[in-house]
DNA sequence: CCATCTTTGTGCACGCGTTCACAAAGACAT
DNA sequence: ATGTCTTTGTGAACGCGTGCACAAAGATGG
């Protein structure tokens, strides 16, 4: 999952709460599985197996956002489908841009999903002179000079950043004073924003390490509760995770 | 951020919450960038200033590793480092294995946090022919034939998915049956696992859809409340997402 | 050695999220 | 029309996570 948001207490929206709305998108996407194979109706019982949840929290989610279903029947899916993509504001079309075009940004672009969710990549923008004017995924790079110019005549509204760490707070603080008001950050930093814009993290790294925490718990508890056997404390220790400069590393990125 | 778990209802694994986990590697960061800078001390104010996160709520992260800090003083960055890293089993080697080599799979491959944290590449593995022996990142991508060897010779317990969706369950049971017994899922699917084992997903149409939710709600309140203009219940609707078979659709792959 | 000042570690209260369990609602058969 | 059966919608209880606020610990200076 991606982690974390920035600002906004526990914005229980309009009376849906944050965990529910991370749900919807969820059971969004098992409903139009369903659709596609023309299933008329659901049971909660049904779909919460196909999203991975707990029937009584789905029907819960569900309640917030009205009484969508037949008692002894279920729900019905194309009703369902509707209502959880317009509350999640998927009539619209969302134009989107694409900061950083280094191995993640091209794959972000070429992403199908993309296109098929009422998301559309408006520009993909890079500093480095030499991608500009090539095409990724059909549409040409544009130079970081042009931000907030592309911002502008767009009307964008969601940028994505995926430079490297070093350049994320710079871009941020450009895309957000050029009128962004939701970003997706891949970049391995905590980006600090004015109040009143959103800030989504996807961090592979992090990912990974809690990976690697539940996987020591379950080969072997070694060092049951080892409080006592420390190295020298204040001595430069000598295990790994000294190498590069983790905080410069790009979130996914060529070198 | 990615999100979701799989089974084990709470795992509060020795008395160290799932929400602190998650916020290891984000103090573990923050502290190695100190360590490169050669700060000797961080009071719980700065740390938690530069990790994003409220001092408290740090001070009582930490307090489940054990006493770490001097009182008037503040925490001795190396020694936290280390003992972070410890708990996080980052100490030791974790040989990975990137299953998909597509557009993310290749940008994963290239991820320079990967090796800078006790994880290693052990391998990439991908179904196409064509790509067989072609080298991405400096390694050679292996077919789909060699997966369980190459999981047993290397010992690897943690795989990370980026194929498409129709391939991404047996991929994953395959993972499983060779040993593996953390996932890293980027395909949009739920994936269900044996008893033990861990998944971790990251959905990049999911933090979209959330960021959708919360611009919607910030640009005009449209449509107040309306449980009362719906269009007709069970047609077909003519509004979008209807175009891809969204659950085939890669993660974030090529087409 | 004592006073002062800084900063940690944590008891406590509060709120959100999850789950259970059941009453109400409606479909369907007779 | 009535009864049965299925499935929703939700009241209530519980547990986890968060944040406040403060006492204890220790450094530092005189």
């Amino acid at each position: 999952m991606a982690t974390g948001r920035t600002h906004r207490p526990a914005t229980r929206s309009r009376g849906i709460p944050e965990a529910t709305v991370a749900r919807l998108p969820l059971y969004l996407r098992a409903l139009t599985a369903l659709s596609e194979r023309s299933v008329p109706t659901v049971s909660s019982e049904e779909l919460a197996a196909a999203a991975g949840v707990n029937s009584a929290k789905l029907r819960k989610d569900f309640s917030y956002l009205g009484s969508y279903g037949t008692r002894g029947v279920g729900y019905d899916v194309e009703y369902l489908v509707y209502q959880i993509s317009r509350e999640l504001g998927l009539t619209q079309d969302w134009p989107v841009v694409i900061v950083g075009i280094g191995n993640l940004g091209a794959a972000l672009a070429n992403y199908g999903g993309f296109a098929s969710r009422g998301f559309r990549v408006a520009a993909l923008i890079d500093a480095d002179p030499g991608l500009t004017g090539k095409p990724v995924a059909g549409i040409p790079v544009q130079h970081t000079d042009e931000l907030e110019k592309i911002i502008k005549d767009n009307g964008v509204s969601i940028g994505v950043i995926a430079t490297p760490a070093g350049a994320a707070q710079q871009v941020c603080d450009r895309l957000v004073a050029a009128g962004v008001t939701s970003i997706l950050n891949f970049a391995p930093t905590v980006l600090s924003v004015p109040e009143g814009v959103d800030v989504r993290k996807v961090d592979l790294s992090i990912e990974l390490q809690i990976l690697a925490f539940h996987e020591q718990r379950k080969s072997g508890e070694e060092t049951p509760a080892g409080d006592g056997a420390v190295p020298a404390a204040v001595t430069p220790r000598d295990d790994s995770a000294d190498q590069g400069p983790d905080g410069d590393v790009p979130a996914v990125m060529p070198a």
